[in-house]
Parts: C-alpha cells; sequence; structure tokens
RNA sequence: GGAGAGAUGGCCGAGUCGGCUGAAGGCGCUCGCCUGCUAAGCGAGUGUGGGGGGAAACUUCCACCGAGGGUUCGAAUCCCUCUCUCUCCGCCA
C-alpha cells in the first residue's frame, strides 16, 4: 500500500509513476472521498468531544444527587448523529481502503520504463551455453527417457500441470532443496524457516496477492484460507504487525516450500514440462531492512541468488524488469534467467524484488530506532533462490550428454550420495 | 469432537456495583544526579493511529484494553458473534 498522504500531497506524482505501468486509477473519485471523509471526521469529532465532556458533568451530578435529565436528553439526540456519521464516514472509507489496496507500488527511479518483457534491460550474462553435436532435447524427453519424471502418470493422479517425480529424479529435485538451503544458510548468514503452506486472507494482502488477484490462488473450499503461491507469503508475514528494534536489523530469513498456483490465464502457454505447474517447489529469501538500506540488500540478495547458478555452473543472464512488467508489490525487479538449450532461450528462474515499505504497511511491520521518537516502517525484499523445478530442468537440459544421459553438476553430488551420473 | 478458563501498554500485572483509568503497581528502556569503577540508590521521562494548529520544538482534539457488532448520556468493565491461547477428556500422524 502506497502512504495515503502522499497520494494525497501529490496526486501528480502517484498518477505519473503509475502510468509506467499502464494504470490509471481515478484519482477524482479518490479525491472527494478523502475530502469527504475529513469533512465529516472534523463534525463527528467535536461531537464525541460534546459528549465526552457532557458525560462527565452528568456523572458529577450524579455523584452529588441532582437530576441529569435535560442533559440525558440532550445528550441522546447527539448520540444519535454520531451515529449517522459513523455510518456516513464509514462508506468514505471503505471507498478509500479498497482504492488503496488496489494501487500498484510506484516503480523505483531507477526502473526503465516500458510496458512489457520485451523491454526489460540486460544486467549482464554469465557463463556460456554449452554446444551440442546433435539437437539439444527438453528436459522433458530427457526426464521421461531417464524415467525420473512421468507426467502421464501425474496427469492420471491429479490432472495437468502437476509433477511427478521417480527415483533419481526426486532425489535430484530433494539434492537441490538441501544444497540451496545449506549456501544461504551457512554462506549467506539467512535463517533457514519451515512455514505453513496455508495462509489466510489478511495474510494473503499484506504481500498484495489479494484482493486484487485472488483468481490466482488456489482457495480451501469452505475455509477463508489459501495455498501459498510462494514462500513470500506466510514468511514476509512472520512479523505481521510488529515493532521490531533496528539493531535487530537487517533479518534474513529463507525457506523452501512447494508453492501452488492456479495459473489462470496462461492456457496454451509452457503446457510440457516443468516451467509452468500448479504445485512446484522452491527456496525463498526474505529480507526485512532499514529503509536506507534497501537498494544494497536488493543488490546483495541478487549475487545470493545468482551464487546458486554459479555453483552449479548454469548460464544466466540477469535482467531489470520494466515498468510494465513490474509485479503488482514490487519497487524494483531483477529476474534472474536461466539459459535453456532445447528451446535456445533463457528462462525466468528467480525474480529479486525490493518492496520499499509497500507489504510492511499493509502488514504493518514497523522498528524504532534507539532513542527515537515514533516507529518508522521497514523494507522488505524477497528473492527466488532458486525455484527447483526450473533448476533441474535447466540441469537436464545443459547437462545432456549424447547417450541420453546426464552428468550432475560437482556441487550437487555429496548431496546425491557422490553419485556423477543419472543414466537410463 | 466434548467440558472449562482466559485475551489489558516493550514485558509482567491491577482494574471494585459501567462515570477524571490511556489506563494503578512492577520490570525494562532513556536522560539527569549520586558513587574510585560496577552494583545499588535518587529524580524525571517513556504506547500507537488519525484530524486540526505550528517553520519546528510542540500543542490540541478523536480513537484504540484480541476482532466485529449491540445496550447506555457514558463501556476495558454489561450483552451477542467471531478469532486465538491454555487446561481436562476423547480421537489421531
Amino acid at each position: 500500500m502506497l502512504d495515503i498522504k502522499l497520494v494525497r500531497q501529490n496526486i501528480q506524482e502517484v498518477e505519473a509513476g503509475l502510468a509506467k505501468r499502464g494504470m490509471h486509477p481515478d484519482m477524482a473519485a479518490f479525491n472527494d472521498a478523502d475530502d469527504n471523509r475529513r469533512k465529516i471526521l472534523a463534525e463527528l469529532e467535536s461531537l464525541r468531544h460534546q459528549r465526552n465532556v457532557v458525560s462527565d458533568e452528568i456523572a458529577a451530578l450524579k455523584k452529588r444527587g441532582e437530576n441529569a435529565e435535560a442533559m440525558v436528553t440532550e445528550m441522546r439526540t447527539v448520540a444519535g448523529r454520531i451515529k449517522e456519521l459513523e455510518k456516513e464516514i464509514q462508506t468514505h472509507e471503505a471507498f478509500i481502503d479498497t482504492f488503496m489496496l488496489g494501487l500498484a507500488n510506484l516503480p523505483h527511479s531507477s526502473v526503465p520504463e516500458g510496458h512489457d518483457e520485451t523491454q526489460n534491460t540486460l544486467v549482464k550474462t554469465e557463463g556460456t551455453p554449452p554446444q551440442f553435436e546433435n539437437e539439444a532435447q527438453a528436459h522433458w524427453t530427457i526426464g521421461e527417457n531417464l524415467g525420473i519424471l512421468d507426467f502421464n502418470r501425474a496427469a492420471a493422479i491429479t490432472g495437468a500441470r502437476f509433477p511427478l517425480y521417480l527415483g533419481a529424479g526426486a532425489r535430484l529435485e530433494r539434492a537441490l532443496i538441501n544444497f540451496m538451503l545449506d549456501v544461504h544458510t551457512r554462506t549467506h548468514g539467512y535463517t533457514e524457516v519451515l512455514p505453513p503452506f496455508i495462509v489466510n486472507r489478511a495474510t494473503m494482502t499484506h504481500t498484495g496477492q489479494l484482493p486484487k488477484f485472488e483468481e490466482d490462488l488456489f482457495k480451501l473450499e469452505g475455509w477463508d484460507y489459501f495455498l501459498i503461491p510462494t514462500a513470500e507469503v506466510p514468511v514476509t508475514n512472520i512479523h505481521q504487525s510488529e515493532i521490531l528494534s533496528a539493531d535487530k536489523l537487517p533479518i534474513y530469513y529463507t525457506a523452501y516450500t512447494p508453492c501452488f498456483r492456479s495459473e489462470a490465464g496462461s492456457y496454451g502457454k509452457d503446457t510440457r514440462g516443468l516451467i509452468r505447474q500448479h504445485q512446484f517447489n522452491k527456496v525463498e529469501l526474505v529480507k526485512f531492512v532499514l529503509p536506507e538500506t534497501s537498494y544494497n540488500e536488493l543488490e546483495t540478495l541478487l549475487k545470493d541468488a545468482e551464487a546458486i547458478l554459479q555453483r552449479l555452473e548454469l548460464p544466466y543472464r540477469v535482467v531489470t524488469l520494466c515498468s510494465g512488467d513490474l509485479g503488482f508489490s514490487a519497487a524494483k525487479t531483477y529476474d534472474i534467467e536461466v539459459w535453456m538449450p532445447a528451446q535456445g532461450v533463457y528462462r525466468e528462474i528467480s525474480s529479486c524484488s525490493n518492496f520499499e515499505d509497500f507489504q510492511a504497511r499493509r502488514a504493518n511491520i514497523r522498528f524504532k530506532r534507539k532513542g527515537q521518537k515514533g516507529t518508522e516502517l521497514v523494507h522488505t525484499l524477497n528473492g527466488s533462490g532458486l525455484a527447483v523445478g526450473r533448476t533441474l530442468a535447466a540441469i537436464l537440459e545443459n547437462y545432456q550428454q549424447s547417450d541420453g544421459s546426464v552428468i550432475i553438476p560437482e556441487a550437487l553430488r555429496d548431496f546425491m550420495g557422490g553419485e556423477e551420473v543419472l543414466r537410463p
């Protein structure tokens, strides 16, 4: 959520910022509601003041055993008027709340302008794509030939877009999870957490998935609970409504969770393989930081995610998302894209974002500086470190051999019981 | 699933028959004093959000005692609904 004061006082800037995303909210309607609210509030508060004062007088009179009937009758009408105004102000507040919850974050000044992913800007390219004698096979072909991925049986168990890993495939997925968690906890200083995979509506609202994107989520029948689309949601909410002390910051968490996405609106895209599933595994990185440090923290977050690809020796590139491609809650996002030889493209494998105080305001996550009055909102960041299924797919494709086998990256061998090659 | 108890400020904890209780008391924290140092002691201060005034320090008003409704001139205190926590029983990975 944006700061309502900022919106009030800088309507033009807010409009301009959101326009870069291609969004054009009705600021005039907001202005009207906001003005009306404050007009009513002034009257309401003075009536409440009157009520408080007179109620005290009534109490004093009664204590002395005197008659207070006249005042009581007078206050009866005041109380009635207060109730009317409260109802009136509520409609404006409901409108303002909905409006504010629907406003996306403002893009940071360093974010390139553009309206879709074709206008993202390249930051750097790392590693060299492997050369193959024959045509590179797609990971689903490799996986099915190795007998470690079975999409047909998964479809029978559940339906389309669910994975079934078998044997060394299941073990490789688990090895990747352990490898990533170990790197982040042991060398990058993150604390491992294992959160709930189901969260309530308030939690989902705090990080920005709700109220606008409910159709992207799986909701539990009969409950106001949702399956998490990313660990960002439960982990960022660990500190909801808390006042942290400044010397405890920064806080770094890493979590493995499965992620559940309805993938509404993506029919026909990536219909084969592990790229786009309703359920996938991800190791997530989440940071709570001091505002003045958040853009430096974004750079180190990106490095922490990149380190996984470097250790796995997978070729990748980093892009800065343009304003039109930026997620709802983010002020700035880097995507890391891994090389997928079969399709000859780079595919997103991590998304590292600074949300500034956007999520913190919704989730009411504040901090206090020592010796200073008042509280400030923390800045939150998160990034994938990494999407596990896509990493496994990238390994199958980049490490494939002409005989159908797949070499296991050296960094993973300790996690694979020393195995070096997957053979059919 | 059954029975009961509870939810108050950074923490602990008091709130009687509804009325100077934004909230006693304690701890913690901050500043000052005292003291060879430390500890102890003494004094003062110390919630959040919102509206108005002020360049600012600050000031004034309103709201907030798990959440939401209700009763009342007036609710932390009474009533209803919900959520969560704890205890006992049952069931269970």
